[in-house]
DNA sequence: GCGCCTTATGACACCGGTTACCATATTCCC
DNA sequence: GGGAATATGGTAACCGGTGTCATAAGGCGC
């Protein structure tokens, strides 16, 4: 008839009795607060790393009212940058006590804003984590400052607090793109682009156009073409454009797979790339460089962007909405060129 | 010098005081325990709707030793796969309480195990949900068994607990693969499959093997390859077998990451598809079908195996651990025909 | 009408931490 | 040396739910 106690986890009670103070010491130990005697707080330390001690997150999560959970807020992503996001994201959290939670939303769905507000107001995660295209829904944002939820927003525009984000820079990549194919001398060049809705939309369209200006050349109208960042929106679009009269000689997708839905629309409409086109992506996935020819893409390095925006989410924990020395970040962009681009030839 | 009291969230104190009984009482409403008199229970439920009162997860957390949050473990698979399974997880949790938290683990590293089994010790997760290759790991289950963590999989083989694991008919698939080549006219077959280690790996070959034996066909040890289910692996792989005197009329990849592989080989070496070579791959992820050939691929339906698979842990709940009516279940898969393959010409 | 079993409900301790407040020991100063 | 300021640690209540057990009420057989 053994006491068959399950002693399987240990407490802060069990930390307290052993270095024979209360567990209120030990809490302020854990919680870095002032006020405890040096060799104490050396004491107890000790005894929390001899016994690997972790405080249960739940209690603390009941106590501090606040989780330890970190919601990623995303709408439509394609599935390469979901996972590099992702990938970034978990390489700055570990070793941390923070999880990541899935928190996919329809922006255009009536009650998204609800369904995320729920979410914090329930789960009261430590913070969010936007990502474009939701990252720019300004409405969306103040409600959750009126929540006090920390959050953090990866976007290609300045949004209303510098420190809270992490800017990526799309025109800049867009120009990069336009350059390139301007040297190439091609001067009858298209553009599809995504949605007007999303800012990353009008920044890259707008980068592009610059860039194109620098050499002279104009961006018309009828070369400007809007699709949806889906491939098949990119076949539609491609098809239109390579079945004008003068139809340019070089395209420029506003993501990767509009650019092979054009690869597709030329291959039907019997074009060859890079000799009757040229064609310039964005993204730089995994997957452009596996196809023929190997694309020539704006890269954006997602996953590090995804550890920066972490990290920038984490560092707000320690001065707990002091905001230290967190300077506003900037990704800048290359672009990679392979052999879907070529000189222009009349 | 009013009284400033946010009273923000509602509990269950509230709920009680509004019914006029014990916050047991309305305890155990929520949770549907018996022994509450019909009418009181009615009253309850009205109010807690009306109210849209909803428990602490946390306090929930706290007290009953376990969380929300759902678990994914997943070894390293393709961002493809990856997405959808996330998809189809997220949507079979739509609607309930439960937490996507995502557990990526390097198997092989030493103390992969250790960090697993310390997650569901911290945080308490309701569940795991195992993909492939993790799911196959025995030594894992055991320890997790020994914490009493509920866990599903997802595999190609039969694992110890049938009802606990969703089979995906890898062998099924593959075999469809060798039909379709075989009736094809194509009897110099190659094979490049993945790592050895994996159960699907070997379930893919033998169906595949098998499916051709069926034809009268051997598959021979010189045209089956071990590639890393990677694209340079299928570069590699496919580059041997193509500079073969003998080279193989038809290829299997055992994923589309290393059938684009093939793709690249054979167009380095000038071979074309599908005219001189045919081409199959594995998984139907949503690139082979925009690529040129358009891919046959063995198509497995990622995303309603997520679905099935977390409404399959899910079902655990009600019975806590007594397991109904859950019956085993088989994904089965289709081969989808594209322009990757086409008849033997001598 | 009595005892017994079943059902419905509430009081209270508890999950594992936290904060608010108070009690003591130490130090400092005049 | 006495009194106040300060540093430190303890106690109790709390976060928002749950488990255990006791008790009150109702149904049944005798």
């Amino acid at each position: 008839m053994t006491t068959q106690r399950q002693k399987d986890t240990i407490t802060i009670n069990d930390i307290a009795r052993m270095a024979g103070v209360s567990k209120k010491t030990v809490s302020r130990v854990i919680n870095d607060s002032p006020s405890v005697q040096k060799d104490t707080r050396a004491q107890i330390k000790k005894i929390i790393k001899e016994t690997g001690f972790i405080p249960n997150p739940q209690a603390q999560a009941l106590a501090f009212r606040r989780s330890f959970l970190i919601g990623l807020v995303y709408d439509n992503p394609s599935p390469q940058y979901l996972a590099n996001m992702q990938r970034g994201i978990l390489s700055a959290l570990e070793g941390t006590r923070y999880q990541l939670v899935l928190r996919p939303c329809q922006r255009g769905d009536p009650d998204y804003h609800t369904q995320i507000l729920s979410f914090v107001q329930q789960h009261n995660p430590f913070g969010l984590i936007f990502v474009p295209s939701v990252s720019e829904d300004v409405e969306l944002a103040e409600k959750l400052k009126a929540l006090n939820c920390h959050f953090v927003r990866i976007a290609s525009v300045d949004l209303d607090d510098p420190t809270r984000q992490i800017k990526t820079a799309d025109a800049e990549g867009a120009k990069f793109a336009a350059h390139h194919l301007a040297k190439l001398g091609h001067t009858r060049i298209a553009h599809i682009h995504g949605p007007e809705l999303f800012m990353s939309t009008r920044e890259r369209r707008a980068g592009f156009a610059a860039g194109l200006a620098e050499f002279g050349i104009d961006l018309m109208p009828e070369m400007t073409l809007e699709g949806a960042y889906t491939y098949d929106s990119g076949v539609k679009c491609a098809t239109k454009l390579l079945l004008m009269k003068d139809r340019p000689t070089a395209i420029f997708a506003g993501n990767d797979e509009m650019a092979m839905g054009v690869y597709f629309a030329a291959r039907k409409a019997g074009i060859h790339i890079p000799e009757d086109l040229s064609v310039v992506g964005y993204d730089d996935t995994p997957i452009v460089s596996r196809i023929w020819p190997p694309m020539t893409s704006v890269r954006s390095p997602i996953r590090n962007v995804g550890a920066d925006i972490a990290k920038l989410l984490i560092a707000s924990d320690k001065t707990e909405g002091g905001g230290g020395a967190l300077t506003p970040q900037t990704i800048t962009m290359d672009l990679i060129i392979r052999e879907s681009t070529a000189r222009f030839r009349p």
